[in-house]
DNA sequence: CCAAAAGTGTTGCAGGTACACCCATGC
DNA sequence: GCATGGGTGTACCTGCAACACTTTTGG
């Protein structure tokens, strides 16, 4: 009797980093099919699940395997299991989003198998693997929002600028600087490393770092009572 | 070589019908199990995923054999996949939570082998069904403020004060009788029916009914921009 | 009339937005 | 000194929590 098969797939996100004077952009790598379904297309890393390995292993590995990268952040996004996703054989995805630092995207492996695409220039996908990416966008965007996640973007210090150019591409939005300033202040999640910035043309900015007591919040089993 | 199997359970949640002048309390059907693993332990409804059925059917089928109702709400919760939950063999698990009527209630099956247990007094549970459970009730209690998901608890009309037993059940804490009047009010999720409930000891309640409309949210791909 | 729930009004606090304004640096 | 982003101060608005108060029924 046939079964169901089970993958696991992750959609990673980045920022570009600035060359130039330029907003970053967010962006995320995807592998070229090489085979059948969807040969030629484009789609999210992942693999079948190995019957040994935790659903977050299979994600962390096959994130490792195609950007040679570690997450800063990795959580489940949502099982996508309608009977018709994939041609010829039932399919049930279990798929993660993930963040990688910004600094770290340049060792990043691409070739061309594996490329970083504009999340608004994306190229033809295959299966439902489009819907999935604009899911993960609207997660991403809710919970920068009531968790201070930006912090998976950046490096270990950062300029409240910095740390505001991450809200407005990822929001896509403008924000006030000055009331961004108050609010991740008040927030306490911001320690004043006392540094600051220097060769800017400007006046030189504070840098930050993230209060280490001011932990992630861990997804599952959070309100167990 | 072997694969992980693949399995749909539920957490069905419904408010006791209240008895007497009780305030209703929260509550969900378990299965015994009759096989090992877990042999004699009680757990969520559920089975193995057929090949030609979709996540979220399997869910509400499998609802509908134990309990004999149908979903007033149905939403996936979570996808567990640790190696060692089940003893034995690789089970991975897609956990969808529901909510039911709880006028209908009283027509639900329960024998000896399904039974519905108060959320606080939950028997001996196999498997990491606890965990899980416990995750779902996190989870309602979130998604019950910020969308009018209360309404899958009622029936067709209700008092402001039934509406408010809910929430106070489900948060489990008492709300202000004025400014919940108020919060509803405004929120325009409500139609003043323009009858009243008379035969109360008290002054005779508004009945209301829910704006159609204002339609519950559904999950996955709102955002694809 | 009285008890008790239904329903209304008012006040004050907290958080967020808009925006005016000062500060420090490179050129 | 001047342009520019860094950084501070403040007024206003809105939503909500607290709570006093009025209304309407059954006994």
């Amino acid at each position: 009797m046939p079964h169901a098969r089970l993958a696991v797939s992750t959609v990673i996100f980045a920022l570009s980093p600035d060359e130039g004077a330029e907003r970053p952009s967010l962006r995320l790598p995807l592998v070229r099919r090489l085979r059948e379904p969807g040969l030629g297309r484009w789609a999210l890393p992942g693999g079948w699940l190995p019957v040994d390995e935790a659903l977050e292993a299979a994600a962390a590995r096959t994130l490792e395997e195609t950007t040679g990268l570690a997450p800063a952040h990795l959580e489940q996004l949502y099982t996508f299991g309608a009977v018709d996703r994939s041609p010829g054989e039932r399919v049930v995805s279990v798929v993660y989003w993930a963040l990688v630092h910004s600094d770290e995207v340049e060792q990043a492996v691409a070739d061309e198998n594996v490329q970083w695409f504009d999340e608004d220039e994306l190229p033809p996908l295959a299966f439902d693997h489009l819907a999935i990416i604009g899911y993960a966008l609207s997660r991403l965007r809710t919970r920068l929002e009531y968790s201070g996640l930006a912090h998976a973007f950046l490096g270990e210090t950062f300029t409240m600028a910095e740390l505001r150019a991450v809200y407005e591409v990822v929001l896509r939005k403008r924000l006030d600087p000055a009331n961004f300033r108050r609010t991740m202040e008040t927030s306490g999640a911001l320690v004043d490393t006392g540094e600051r910035k220097s060769g800017t043309p400007h006046r030189p900015p504070a840098l930050y770092r993230f209060d280490p007591r001011a932990a992630p919040p861990r997804m599952p089993f959070a309100g167990s009572r």
